[in-house]
DNA sequence: TATATTTTTTAGGTTTGCCTAAACTTTAAT
DNA sequence: ATTAAAGTTTAGGCAAACCTAAAAAATATA
């Protein structure tokens, strides 16, 4: 399987669930930044190799076979991003481009020795599930902090905007990767909510309730 | 630059040794597993980007600039052997296939990164010296066993032959890899060495002894 | 419903890196 | 020195993955 195939079956995979009967060339070309008529050649030759289901002017959508390959791509990659973060001194917003290129190195072996190595990790540092070798994966139970009700609580699993100002702003609050954070109220006017943190209370404006993701 | 570009110059860079006025077509395009006419194409690419030199017929050398990018894949190479062999667990004879593809992955930090979570190694798991991020390399101090002379003494880095039987003899005799050796004797008759190890002595055969690498 | 707009596909082209076969140099041998 | 052998280059092709422009189909609008 090249590196194109992959890619193309990974992106199909992740537009599914919002093209759930069909993934268009149009959208596909959008997301993987090409041309619709290579979306459609693409797709043509995944339909021969048996991946895919493809009909003309119909989109496209994953057969068994191709939904496995796609995700042990997904697992290649979310494995690397957490290597990156963990054992390297990676950012959140530095981890994607380097695990996209990671994630196509071939090797049974180097995957399930660096699972390993990082714990069988059950998330990556974006709080995405990280799928078995059997191409098993866990629902996602990502919210943002908006979402929450008073009462529940969440582990900050990461960000939306990389805005220096905003980290620097999450740092100085002391909310980092894995703080948990307890919805105390919401504020009808604004939205805003207060929120607990390691026993200490603060205000989040309706913005930053926005931008922060918990794992629930 | 493509990965064929780059497996190209590394190529160039190793054989240039044996080769030191000119890597014919044919030696490159074998050591390559590549047909003659590929090599001669590629080089005059790489000829036209100003990385190597090339007369025709006269096989090709590399420029300065061109020997600076070969020593950054070999860089990235050998601290990827050492990432796979130390971290986690490769064998000796198992990490390069997976390093030739590691090698290719474009991201500076990545390599920076990388090589502050080793420790910064000066050699690879063989006991090539690693190039710094420059491009110098420190001169390759690695001889065979059956290379030395009583009294002389070296640090285990590696082995010729990768048989089951070998290595689990170099086991049984608790030889492995940073195990110093030093020479005590060498039989006249059939080359065979006493070596002492850990303050044992033991009699190694001049077949072992040239399958045997030490860094000196 | 007929037409206009948007989307998708087809047809033909480009680049990269490989190939084979034929032509050409160089080197070796008589 | 000539010829034979070996090595190298050129010429013409192929597959992958992209492209543009034109044709065809689907969808939206009057």
């Amino acid at each position: 399987m090249t590196f194109s195939e992959e890619n193309y079956l990974k992106s199909i995979y992740t537009l599914q669930k919002e093209h759930p009967k069909g993934v268009s060339t149009n959208v596909l070309s959008k997301y993987l930044d090409t041309k619709p008529a290579s979306a459609t050649e693409m797709i043509k030759k995944l339909d021969e190799k048996g991946l895919v289901h493809y009909q003309p002017y119909q989109g496209v959508i994953l057969k068994d076979s191709g939904a496995v390959s796609a995700l042990k791509v997904i697992r290649k990659h979310r494995l690397w991003e957490t290597f990156l973060a963990n054992k390297l001194d990676f950012s959140w917003d530095e981890i994607h481009d380097v695990a996209e290129q990671l994630e196509h190195i071939k090797s049974d072996k180097l995957i399930r020795e660096l699972d390993k190595f990082l714990g069988y990790p059950k998330h990556d540092p974006h709080g995405d599930p990280i799928p078995d070798e059997a191409g098993n994966i866990a629902k996602l139970e990502k919210k943002r902090v908006s979402q929450l009700q008073p009462g529940d609580t969440g582990t900050c699993i990461g960000v939306n905007d990389t805005s220096s100002s905003f980290l620097q702003f999450l740092d100085q609050q002391n909310i980092r990767l894995g703080s948990v954070l307890e919805i105390v109220n919401i504020q009808e006017f604004d939205k805003s909510m207060t929120v607990r943190i390691d026993d200490r209370e603060l205000l989040l404006s309706q913005i930053a309730t926005e931008h922060i993701y918990v794992r629930i």
